[in-house]
DNA sequence: TTAATAAGCGAAAACGTTTTCGATTTTTTA
DNA sequence: TAAAAAATCGAAAACGTTTTCGCTTATTAA
């Protein structure tokens, strides 16, 4: 079964492959009666472009790269779904790469990105990525690129961002408002720069309300997940601090918080509040409901895609780009862990 | 900056391109000093082929397919994980594509597919999906089709699978085992027949097992999610049916049923059991935990491109491929919403 | 009627690679 | 030393498309 090609309708129709290739994309410069004859003989044979040749001649592939931590993670899918659903709408394909949160991953998949001559990159930055040479490299090759979520501040591109700051401050606000008064807070590593600005967020809330912020009220959640948040509520038990709500890093360790507390027979929200971070589909699904902090991954996702697109259009058309820096908004989300 | 060719490389060095494409595939018919001499320039100038090329000469990708219902779905992620980490290894990338469950949206994808001229494609049915005439597309185009989970019988081609009647069967049989003698059932739809075979399962264990099949205790899950199950739950309250246990379809279902007993204040598992399907990460997460069925979709996606691999090898070599059926262990995870 | 203009078409080059096959040179064998 | 064999290289075609530019024919203007 030989793929049919414009050569093969050329010879059918006793016509050039020149007039064909023009008639098919609407050059002024064919009848109108033979670019009828072209069109119907090419739907005839199902003729379908072989997008190779394309490729080479056109030098682009429509198609972007796009490089995340993990997808299994309900954050990160999100954006995958924004991004997919986005790219779709303007004829692109979506090639994702996962970095395992490895710097050294990571810039082997950027690598495999320029070789594979894709027309635009999106990322979120390994936790452990501090160098940002591959970052140059591939704009080096002149290929747009958009950062969202994990940035750095040392690549100029454009970027869509939360301001995890203000969003970990009206998160621990919400718990000062519904009366808490002594607040914990499960941080992250410093790797991340949301990790240290979360925690900032958390700082100066207490700071604006008259709380006296109190380290030893700060545990630890290297990985952010469920087991860490697990541990550092049976910390904060044998503590006996006297905590009356805690601001989670992520919806993850605020669940592992949770549960320990409904084993234990400590009343959430009534003997302690807990606030988490991101509105994983799982916080609406326990009990109590988490209250939490919204993080529009779709949004993300979708916005991501649509700068990278204008970027690659203004390059396509040889037109200067400026990079812009999205910020979107987060709120609140009022569940049962919460007063 | 120019790319670098091989055109600019057999200037460079005063030779011709073909020798330069020689040497650096290792041909045999070239000197050890000329392969030193290219490798050493193609070096120096950070050569990359050009894969458009390539791809128009040697008629392929390096790139595969995957079409899912969605990505944001624990399930269908650690699949997508599964096949991306295979895909990898072996030089591959995966394009992903999302049906939203649509037949129509799947026929679209397919054809994307096909344009793109990736060598093989992966899929998981829509759950609509009924014909499959653009399956048959894709193999008239003689592109490898591999299927996973929500397959069609129709087509033949490899697929990797649970056995959802037996593994159904034995979760219904953990139920009864722990006690229950009440056995209610959360039901999907009607149409994957994942959902009939899952019911099928139930049906057998209470036959098997003395206990009497009673219609009325089956509940319809159409979308089989947190909502439709509590929804389930809240009728079977109502209705005064005495049950002791639940079978959910799926763990979203068997959370949502348990978020309404937390709220009623029934106690699970003293006063009900329930038992999920899938092992989703939530299910370990939610109080009590919940027993499950663990269905290995990282194997699943492994697996997948395992054989794709195996089917694209084949073609390219010109040997017939016979198409293999796996089906993948599953067992029960005994957790703490069952006695 | 002639010259200028427009309309319609096609030859050919280009994109960068792979691979066949023949040519040349060098080495081995008799 | 001549013939055969091996080693090394390159010309050229091919993959299928896009686009420039020139050519022919038909139409309009003078």
């Amino acid at each position: 079964m030989r793929e049919v090609t414009l050569k093969q309708i050329a010879e059918n129709l006793g016509i050039s492959i020149t007039t064909v290739s023009k008639a098919l994309k609407n050059y002024p410069d064919v009848s109108k009666s033979t670019k009828e004859r072209v069109k119907q003989e090419a739907k005839r044979l199902n003729y379908k472009p072989n997008v190779f040749a394309v490729n080479l001649r056109t030098k682009e592939s429509k198609t972007v790269g796009l490089i995340i931590p993990e997808v299994v993670h309900h954050f990160f899918s999100s954006v995958v779904n924004g991004i997919i659903e986005q790219a779709e709408k303007k004829g692109y394909l979506v090639i994702i790469l996962q970095s395992n949160e490895s710097y050294k991953l990571e810039k082997k998949q950027i690598d495999l990105l320029i070789r594979k001559r894709v027309d635009g990159v999106m990322m979120s930055l390994a936790n452990k990525s501090v160098d940002i040479a591959h970052l140059k490299e591939l704009q080096s090759h002149d290929i747009p690129l958009v950062m969202f979520d994990k940035i750095s501040k040392m690549v100029t591109c454009s970027k869509i961002i939360i301001n995890d700051r203000k969003a970990a401050y009206e998160a621990t606000k919400h718990l000062i408002d519904s009366g808490c008064t002594k607040i914990a807070h499960f941080r992250g590593a410093l790797q991340p720069q949301n990790s240290i600005d979360r925690f900032l967020g958390y700082k100066k809330a207490l700071e604006d309300h008259g709380l006296t912020y109190d380290k030893s009220l700060v545990y630890l959640c290297e990985n952010v997940d469920y087991e860490d948040g697990r541990n550092a509520a049976i910390q904060l038990l044998k503590d006996k601090k006297e905590v009356d709500g805690i601001f989670a890093i992520t919806d993850m360790a605020a669940t592992g918080a949770i549960a320990v507390f409904n084993e234990k027979g400590i009343k959430v929200p009534d003997d302690i509040s807990i606030m988490g971070f991101s509105n994983w589909f799982l916080s609406q699904a326990i009990t109590p409901s988490l209250s939490t902090v919204d993080q529009p991954g779709f949004e993300m996702g979708k916005k991501s895609f649509k700068l990278l697109y204008k970027e690659m259009k203004a390059k396509k058309k040889g037109v200067p780009f400026e990079p812009k820096t999205v910020v979107l908004d987060t709120y609140v989300i009022k569940r049962n862990s919460t007063r």
